[in-house]
Order: C-alpha cells, then sequence, then structure tokens
DNA sequence: TATGAATGAGACAGATCTGTCTATTTTATT
DNA sequence: AATAAAATAGACAGATCTGTCTCATTCATA
C-alpha cells in the first residue's frame, strides 16, 4: 500500500514550488498553509519558525542538486572528464526549462544581505558545498590548475543561472555549454 | 562660490550607498531620513514614494556605468577591440575593490521578483541598457557572431559579479579577465 | 458508540514598514 | 525687526507579516 504524503511532506513540497518560483519573501506563511491545506497551528506543530522552513527548502535544494552530479557520474561512470563535459550540457538544458528560476542559493543570499542571516548563512554553505563537488570532479579528471577552473566555471555557471532567470527569452544552453567547454580547453591546451 | 549640496541631492547619496551596500528591501525610508539629516516630511517633498527613490537610485546605476565603457572608449579611441579588452580588465579590478557588492540590477531584480514591479522592471530596462552598449562595442570590434560573444561575456561577467558579492574572499579579477579573453579569442580563430 | 487526541478555521497580539499630518523651530526677505 | 515660507521632529494611521491561542470539528480506537 502506498504511504500516504505527511501534512509536514506537503508543507515542504509547496513551499519548495512557491519559495523557488517567487522568491522566499514575496510566500508568506498564510499563503503555504492555504495552498498545502492545512491550519497554522499544524504548521508550526511543524516548523518552528518560518526560517527553519527556509533551511528544510534550501537541504532539499541542495540534495537536488547534489543528484544531479551522481546523475552525470552514473552517466559516465569509466572518465571524469566525461563526467564534466556530460555535467555542463545537462546543466545547460535544465536551465532553458520554463519552470527554471536560476540558483536558490543565490537568490536567497540576495534576498537576506544580511551575512548573519540563518537563511543567509545556510544558503551560502549549501552553495559552497556543491561547489567543492564540482572542484573535485575536475580535480579527478586531471585538468591541470583544477582550482582556477573550477572558478572559472563558477562564474560562469553563476552567470549563465542569472540570465537563464533574468532574461529567460535570451537565453541559449548550447552558448553556456560551448563557453563551458572553450574554458575546459584552454586549461588543457596551456598546460603542454 | 561652491553650490552647496541640496536635500535631494543628499538623500540621494545616501540612498545610493545604502541600497547599494545593504539592499533596497533591508534599508527602509527612516534609515534614509536620518542618516541624510532631513525631515520625513522633506524626504516625501523629493520623492514622492521609496519606489521613487529607488528608480533614480538605478538610473544613477546605469549612467555610472555608462561611463565606464565611455572611460574604455577614451582609453583606447584607436580599436574598439582594445576598448573591449580594456574594459574587461577595468571591471576585474572594479570588482575585486572591497565595496563591491555585485551587480545592482541583478540584486533589484532578485530582490523585487514579481515581473511588473516598478523597481523590477527599472532594474531589468537598465540592465539591458548597459548590455546593448556593450553588444555595440564587439559588434565595433569586428568580431564575428558578435551576439553570441556578448551573451557569453554577459553571462561570464554576470557570474563574476555574483561570486565577487557573495565569495569575496575567493575572487580572483584575472581570472575573470582571462576567461572573458579566452571567450573572445575563441571566436577570432573559429571565424577564420 | 463513546472518548480522547489531533486537526481545522481563524481571531488576535506584536513587530515593522510606508506615507500623512501637526505643531514647533529655523531661515529668508522686506 | 517682522513676517512669511520652509524645514524639523515625531506622532499617527494603515497595511502586512509572523507566530500564538482559542474553540469547534474530525478522526482513530476501544
Amino acid at each position: 500500500m502506498e504511504k500516504k504524503e505527511t501534512a509536514k511532506e506537503r508543507i515542504l513540497r509547496v513551499a519548495n514550488e512557491l519559495f523557488y518560483h517567487e522568491g522566499v519573501r514575496a510566500v508568506g506563511i498564510d499563503r503555504i498553509i492555504h495552498e498545502s491545506g492545512v491550519a497554522k497551528a499544524s504548521f508550526y506543530r511543524s516548523f518552528a519558525t518560518k526560517d527553519d522552513l527556509v533551511a528544510e527548502y534550501l537541504e532539499q535544494r541542495r540534495l537536488q542538486f547534489l543528484a544531479n552530479i551522481e546523475h552525470a557520474r552514473k552517466e559516465h561512470p569509466e572518465s571524469s572528464f566525461e563526467q564534466l563535459l556530460f555535467l555542463m550540457d545537462y546543466l545547460a538544458e535544465r536551465m532553458k526549462r520554463p519552470a527554471y528560476r536560476g540558483c536558490s542559493f543565490m537568490n536567497t543570499i540576495v534576498e537576506f544581505p544580511e551575512t548573519e542571516h540563518p537563511n543567509h548563512v545556510k544558503a551560502l554553505a549549501s552553495r559552497s558545498d556543491i561547489w567543492d563537488e564540482v572542484t573535485l570532479l575536475i580535480q579527478e579528471a586531471g585538468l591541470p590548475n583544477p582550482h582556477d577552473l573550477s572558478e572559472q566555471i563558477r562564474m560562469l555557471w553563476s552567470g549563465a543561472a542569472m540570465v537563464a532567470y533574468i532574461n529567460k527569452a535570451d537565453f541559449k544552453p548550447e552558448l553556456f555549454s560551448v563557453a563551458a567547454k572553450t574554458l575546459i580547453n584552454s586549461h588543457r591546451v596551456s598546460a603542454d
């Protein structure tokens, strides 16, 4: 038999959708409560504060992104270099989807600019976390100066996420993946 | 004799500082009023609403960025290609300054995600405006596929702005300018 | 069916922010 | 010096949001 979705799971699913697509500040508790069909008291039995819900939302997003990297690893189990190239193409495709609304971590950091705010802290940590994983992939691929290349790809990818969010109509995924490969190749030849 | 700064100019100067460094939503009217040493009624004689002040803040930022491009043009009056390379180096240096806090247009767009909000609309228009100017520079440099290259540089530059804001300690300006030149060069050779 | 626990609906308090308004003080001009 | 205009300080209303609390209803189990 199917396990029914608990109230907490339903809230988290609705919050994930609303926070990502409309912004954390723009979506109030009342909105989440109504759309997940739960009472206010029930909400506050699952989450002590709104920020606690935001933290769990960001954690979900972190795990979802790590799954993308895992997917790339499984797709090309023999070569870390191929995993890296696949990841670039894969991310490019994801960014052109209509529902794409940028990087939840960058968006949350900008929405909560106070550096000690728990939402800011959690988003920053999540972003560092996933980026460490990408850097690891670059290192495993045996590319020279992996940290420098990782930094350049982080810039390109962060900007692609913003453009795909802000200027959706202009975003061309192949321009991103070609640029990423150009940067990767420039490191290969410069090592000879 | 020196013309004294008017109340409106003082408000605008304070707002420019506070909005940029702490965020538009985080800085309230009361804060701006106190720090610019003006009364609330006087403020509302110069600006009908807070959003009107935000619009003028963004307009200031737009003009400041256009001045950067103008600076690059004057520095290398003979060659648009050199102007473009100079602009990349120049922006890289600006992004590493301690006071740098990212792109005010991207930040404002993320802070006001509702696409019809006046602050969102103004920031988006300003961003498009300055980017048209960069695209023009690329066209004048005679590079092939100027729109594609412009898009790639926009991604890289947008991401560099975010990294320089969010991960200031990690930001290395030369990695940005080298990456930009790598992308520019890749267009030159691919045209042969 | 009866009973106790969990949930729903929503009122309410408290905080925060924008924008208005009033009363007092300062400034400028004749 | 007198008077009119403008600026100041800050109280206040109204909106919005989070989080608490009450009370009625539903649900599960004996």
